[in-house]
DNA sequence: TACAACCAGTTGCAATTTGCAAGCAGTCTG
DNA sequence: CAGACTGCTTGCAAATTGCAACTGGTTGTA
């Protein structure tokens, strides 16, 4: 069950831990795409992951304190997946990661659009929209509220470009 | 040859890129470890890598533009590999996966101690040892050069508790 | 109460990727 | 000129991935 570990170096832990090609896309989900249930991190994803590669994904996540999972009272077969802290402070991996792809790859515009905004909002924005996960997946009550949340602004930012796409396409 | 990508997301590009679990560690080794070379990769790794493995990996990074290979004067048969502007800048990833690493998983005394250093310079440091890099790596002079640089500093860290460590073995 | 749609997965199987060990041709060293 | 060293390559078994179909249950609707 447990497989022995090739190092004691950090990046090599961490690596064991969501360093495949698809755990870190699961967590994007969570935390840009509001997706907490099962069918929604599966046919909500714009690269098709499949079911029994979800769900080994989220088993192993689960095992791992990255998330957890509750039943859903509005439906009894419905699970409800959160982020824990541990799973929220990935948040700066894939904020650094973004920004390197947004630099060097061929990310397309409206993918790239929230890219860019993390990216110009540095760790501050981070931290606050860490804070913002915190308050949706583990229940802490986030003090100063003011204007739009991070997670709205790159909401709408992304709705901007599409809108903006399909109006050009007409 | 060109394999389609799943989706123009640049945390998935990047992924599809550097999401397995040998390439960073190459990377993490030149990098901290000043591995240069085929076979200083191959066995002065902490995790072992396999010929063939660390071969492809190196082709698949050369031809993604992180590396470069230029031909060792000193020897015909020995090539030197580069890390390019493009593979210096995927250092804040391995940082940030490296605090996480440190912070949450059982990282041994000897390898946590670089990712305490690096955690606590922060970004500032990371720039840092990025110049140095650029010196090293792509033959680009920095300026201020005081003090032991970071490289330096990093494995004077990890030698004092590797020392500590022989000394109270005996 | 029947029925379709939806829920979270599981199962079987083929294709790909990984990992180990051995091997190879050329190069340098004593 | 022998032996060690160079950057790889090859063969093959084992593990992982990916697709498609399927399961057993729940829920909303007529």
């Amino acid at each position: 069950m447990t497989e022995p570990e090739r190092s004691g170096c950090p990046i090599n832990l961490t690596l064991e831990v969501v360093g495949d090609k698809w755990s870190l896309l699961v967590i994007r989900d969570m935390m840009f795409g509001n997706r907490r249930h099962f069918r929604e991190l599966l046919t909500k994803s714009d690269e098709g992951i499949s079911s029994n590669i979800l769900a080994d994904r989220l088993k192993r996540l689960l095992e791992q304190g990255i998330i957890t999972r509750e039943d859903d009272p509005s439906h009894k077969q419905k699970g409800i997946y959160s982020l824990t802290e541990q799973g929220i402070e990935l948040l700066p991996i894939l904020a650094q990661m973004s920004a390197w792809g947004y630099k060097y790859l061929p990310v397309t515009e409206e993918l790239g659009i929230r890219a860019r905004l993390l990216s110009e909002g540095g760790p501050k924005m981070w931290a606050e929209f860490m804070d913002e996960l915190r308050e949706a997946h583990v229940g802490v009550k986030r003090r100063k509220k003011t204007g739009p949340s991070v997670g709205e602004r790159l909401q709408a930012a992304y709705q901007k470009v599409m809108a903006k796409k399909a109006s050009n396409r007409i």
